[in-house]
DNA sequence: CGCCGGATTTAA
DNA sequence: TAAATCCGGCGA
């Protein structure tokens, strides 16, 4: 499926825009993402190696991988696999299919507005992950993923968000992938 | 065993 | 610009 010349987690990425990412009554269309890779990557969990925390990374494609960030924020990723390699797909922004009003009580806000899912917080709460997600694979339970029925031609890429603590050359890697259509999710202030 | 700080959001 | 809020990972 996937090039070999090309690493798992940013291919995963590609094919995971546009596509829509369900829980239970809500169904996300997923406009914005970024790459995480091996333990190579300094930016990524990966590079923690198989822990309590971070060992959904290592499973195969489709394992979710879900982990609390600065105490209140659930982070949603994908993990890209081969299994054992470690690397993951993080849901950064989104787009409403379904289950609006169970996102605005969710939310606390209207999320039919452009850019009301910009941000992997939001979309986390959106779709009410906590760490109970953590291991448990696409397809599997309350968890579903439809790639993207019609191609979504083309898209955006640019340098990941908050990874600062990486170095330099991680931050050369434009791993993160946003449809044009999508809102971008903001660059938190360092 | 205690500390540090983060793949962030929100409101002031 | 800061507060919210917590736990994993690391050093001692």
């Amino acid at each position: 499926m996937a090039p070999e010349t090309e690493g798992a987690p940013l291919t995963l990425a590609k094919g995971m825009l546009g596509g829509v990412l369900s829980k239970g009554g809500v169904s996300l269309r997923v406009v914005e993402v970024e790459a995480y890779g091996d333990a190579q990557d300094s930016a990524s969990h990966a590079r923690f190696g198989r822990t309590n925390r971070t060992w959904p990374m290592f499973e195969a494609e489709g394992g979710l991988y879900v982990y609390l960030c600065y105490g209140i924020h659930w982070m949603v990723n994908v993990a890209a696999g081969p299994e054992g390699q470690g690397g993951a797909v993080l849901v950064r922004g989104a787009e409403v299919v379904r289950g609006r009003g169970l996102v605005r009580n969710r939310r606390g806000r209207d999320p039919s507005m452009a850019g009301a899912l910009a941000g992997p917080g939001k979309v986390g709460q959106a779709l009410a992950a906590s760490k109970e997600d953590s291991g448990r694979r696409l397809g599997e339970g309350l968890w579903r993923f439809q790639r993207a029925t019609t191609s979504p031609g083309s898209w955006r890429a640019g340098p990941r968000i908050g990874i600062g603590y990486a170095a330099d050359k991680d931050q050369v890697r434009r791993w993160r992938l946003w449809l044009p259509s999508g809102q971008v999710s903001p660059c938190p202030r360092v």
